[in-house]
DNA sequence: CTCCTGGACTTAAAGGTTTTCGGAAACGTA
DNA sequence: TACGTTTCCGAAAACCTTTAAGTCCAGGAG
């Protein structure tokens, strides 16, 4: 371990000047003869100065940090919205701090007190899900931007994955390849994710003039229920000729289970999946079509939007960001794959 | 916003104190009044009060603050690690810095330089993989450990996963099963964690006296590898009756290309993979009989030594975590699945 | 009555930096 | 020489909190 810390008043009196003079030619700002710069920058060189960025916060008011509040990082939806807002701070000066409230609202206001006690220019708020979580911006004296889920308060500023936009998009692909008996298998109803998903089918399928495959069949997010959902729909519906899945987990399960029933993917049933969760929608086989929510983007944009807000340049609402449909084999077209 | 936030002066003179005594209350020192404490504390409520962690730190050069320095917060081995540590952090009142390096030296001597200008305590920086690293603790004036990745100077406090120890455990697990032709199908050898597995394998072969079923087959960390090394294997060396696989993504590759030519996963070949990553070990079939490396806890551990650490309690050296063998159907003893 | 003790409170310094303002020197012009 | 201007530098305040040292007073002991 280094002796003491140097100081600018160290600086100063090495160089042989004023800890104003200092500060002056550190920061390069004018009023100090080139030479002396010179010296200063010398003797701060020499010391391995490091300015102290607690007086510059007290004196600035502004500590260059913001919080990550985020309700449930072991979801890896918390992870690319967190890394995207990191990697635009990163980008600047700009250092984050992380919290991760589990869930547990007692927990939240805790952290939100130490981030408000260190001073945090601002606060980014991740959700686990889609769905509204409660506002925490009420008589805060910074900005805060919500990402992925959306504040319930709509004067609060929130960044969320057009789910309704991106599942018409992925049923849109399924038409264009001349299906038209489209199945529907997806998550628990009471994420907001599921709904949006299936209103944004029933959307695609309403322009088309054409109704769905069955019912939709809701359980739960996992490659177990797709193989399961697949049992029954290929028993109740036989003749379809797509599936659009809520996630890539049960759309693996869907394609495993589909093929050991000797249904061929993509030639007799056409899979769409959800998340582009690469693990799964690269590796199973046919690899999956699916929809990337771009999340690191909506991280990235969501910081940006907070610098915009420390800035004073709010802008309230709910943003809809676009999603993107990758386009694998489990969707070729007959005669391709 | 509210207006301007308020300070220990506002306290004191709505408390009708003066700052020091209003400081002494808020701290719950002696030498005050009960009443005059009292006061002091309805007043700090009334405005919500928030002592400023700046001008304290200061004062105490504490910040209670950490650095968290990853090289590859995407890997699914850092965020574990950053899960524990942050947790073992928050319990307490620490905050958590967070910087990712995305593998580049400058970038990471960049956000070394903007932690120790904020004054972090300490510094907890974890690896992307099990290879050592750099020492970045070279002349810094606080405590440094490592997780997962450990450095390179021996003198530092690294925490790494015991590798040799858990495939040397796994293999062992497949032995008691009276599995005798053990085959290893794992990842590049420029990992030390394939090396270090491979090891494992090797001892506890060697203390049963046994041979390995053919040599072992390096490729990627991937399903497909696996896939592909099942059809080598099973081609080479066709009376193997067990697997031990560097990886889960491997297993599960392997799991599936050996059901699909006719072996039964556990009757005919036992296959053991590592990493536990629940959607892959969960979710094949059979589910997956696998190493998990505690990497929530290697990072908790890790944080409470660098508490240690910043108390000048600091042991040096690599310090091996120990895992845990998950026991799921890929290793059924015949006749149980 | 005086002195001492201890409790309750205040004053002031310290921590490291930025910034405003004033001062000093140098130079040019009348 | 007197004066204005420009250039460079330093003194000091400010940010907010903690804490060491000091003040004041009441009450008890001698």
């Amino acid at each position: 371990m280094a002796s003491k810390r140097a100081t600018i008043s160290d600086v100063a009196s090495l160089a042989g000047v004023s800890i104003a003079t200092a500060s002056k030619a550190l920061n390069g700002r004018q009023d100090v003869r080139a030479a002396t710069r010179e010296r200063v920058l010398a003797a701060a060189a020499e010391l391995s100065f490091q300015p102290n960025a607690l007086a510059r916060g007290l004196i600035s008011g502004q500590t260059r940090t913001v919080g990550l509040l985020t309700s449930d990082s072991v979801g890896r939806f918390g992870i690319p919205v967190l890394l995207g807002a990191e990697d635009a701070f990163g980008a600047g000066e700009m250092a984050v701090l992380l919290c991760d409230a589990r869930g547990d609202a007692i927990r939240e206001q805790h952290h939100l007190r130490a981030l408000l006690s260190r001073r945090v220019d601002g606060l980014i708020v991740v959700g686990e899900s889609t769905n509204p979580r409660p506002s925490v911006s009420k008589d805060l004296p910074i900005p805060v931007v919500y990402a992925y889920g959306p504040s319930e308060d709509p004067d609060d500023v929130s960044f969320v994955p057009d789910d309704v936009g991106a599942a018409t998009m992925a049923v849109n692909h399924l038409l264009a390849l001349g299906r038209r008996r489209i199945a529907h298998v997806t998550g628990p109803g009471h994420y907001k994710a599921a709904r949006d998903r299936e209103e944004g089918l029933r959307q695609a399928l309403a322009a088309a003039g054409l109704e769905q495959a069955g019912q939709t069949l809701s359980g739960v997010w996992s490659q177990r229920w797709g193989r399961h959902a697949a049992e029954i729909l290929l028993m109740a519906e036989p003749e379809i000729d797509a599936v659009f899945c809520g996630s890539d987990q049960i759309a693996a399960g869907f394609v495993e289970a589909a093929r050991e029933r000797g249904r061929r993917v993509p030639d007799d049933i056409a899979v769409v999946g959800y998340d582009n969760w690469e693990v799964l929608s690269t590796e199973t086989r046919p690899a999956l079509t699916t929809v990337d929510m771009n999340l690191e983007l909506l991280g990235r944009t969501a910081a940006q939007h907070l610098f915009a807000a420390i800035d004073g340049r709010a802008t309230p609402g709910v943003h809809k960001m676009p999603c993107q449909l990758v386009i694998r084999d489990s969707t070729s077209p007959p005669g391709i794959s």
